[in-house]
DNA sequence: GTACTTGTCTACCATTTGGTAAAGACGTAA
DNA sequence: TTACGTCTTTACCAAATGGTAGACAAGTAC
């Protein structure tokens, strides 16, 4: 069971998907990257869609792992949400194609994007219980959860993939402008949840 | 002259490629849609390209219009970037597809996205300069402007277009969930900005 | 009436797409 | 040796894609 090549698969589509979109991809492209052929692509995934959908699973349990243990990690209120802020960047500098293809799942919508919401479910109820929890301790300010994570979620995201943009405003992405980048969104972030 | 067909082919466009993606329509698609054949869209757009570009000028001139007229308005300090905020979410109510679109052109990449920025441009300069004078009043917080627009946009416009993660959220997408968001994003831009 | 422009269509085309069928290579167990 | 399961390939295919060529109708200019 050379199961490894089952793992260039889908790491190669994670990487692709995230820069060029799903669609933009064949599987043809794919296969020549890795030097292959399509079917050996579609012995592993019976579709194109299936790959995608263990491409989704794969990643969201990544996403998963990390974000579990900067939750789980030590502090109260606002430290631990730039943890898990913190622990974000960290991995955006590491695995950036993990949030070009979040943002890019996001896009397809269902049933790819309820795949992967599905699978982060847990995550965001852990965070909103969390949140609820600091504001009703009065360690920070009121907002409603849902929507505060949504807007956290988008800042964060917005901040990492948005490149583009940042060139538009002048900012060349670079490991630089990620620490600035970072640390401005958590003045943000503090400034409206401190009390 | 009969342009009424040239821009007609340009509304479907925004639509669709704000909806489905740029790659995943099809002219044939298109053209059903409308009721005309592909070639009618070949005659007006010498390419797929060139009708994306199109739809990027029109689509980049209405949502500048908009904005330039909410950033001239009356009001000083966070008055003023409340307008803005307001203006473009009564734009995101009654033409979703605009943002949808400027997501999609952003992920496109260039050439695409640089012909977008490039038309944005003057729009950010002057919302730039504006913060920076504010912030040189000591009307508003300190922040680099830049990142800032950068972390305003994102949350704005993840809030206005990421449907699905605000479902896994339990935010069901209506006029007044719209409305809901709008006060958020407003109170938490107020409590980071306002000294 | 003739020539020219504008706008739309029918008829194709080469290429690419996701996917099927079947066979060959390679190891392992009997 | 034979038989079998695993993995990858070659050979196709029907459908869809963006795009070209050319015809046809309707108007306008002279």
């Amino acid at each position: 069971m050379s199961s490894s090549t089952r793992e260039r698969i889908i790491e190669a589509s994670l990487r692709t998907f995230a820069g060029r979109g799903y669609e933009a991809t064949s599987l043809d492209a794919l296969a020549g990257a890795l030097g292959i052929t399509k079917q050996t692509i579609l012995y592993w995934f019976p579709s194109k869609e299936a790959l995608l959908a263990a491409v989704i699973e794969e990643s969201a349990a990544d996403l998963a792992k990390v974000m579990e243990e900067a939750l789980s990690g030590a502090g109260d209120g606002f430290a631990r949400v730039e943890a898990v802020v913190r622990s974000v960047f960290r991995l955006s500098a590491r695995r950036p194609e993990l949030f070009g293809f979040l943002r890019e799942v996001s896009r397809l919508g269902p049933p790819a994007a309820t795949q992967m919401t599905g699978a982060l479910r847990p995550l965001v109820e852990r965070a909103s219980g969390y949140l609820e929890g600091e504001m009703a301790a009065g360690r920070m300010r009121r907002h409603e959860p849902g929507l505060l994570l949504l807007a956290i979620y988008s800042t964060v995201i917005g901040m990492i993939t948005e490149v583009e943009v940042m060139r538009a405003l002048g900012e060349e992405p670079t490991a630089r402008s990620l620490v600035r980048r970072r640390g401005d969104v958590l003045t943000l972030l503090r400034t409206a949840l401190v009390a």
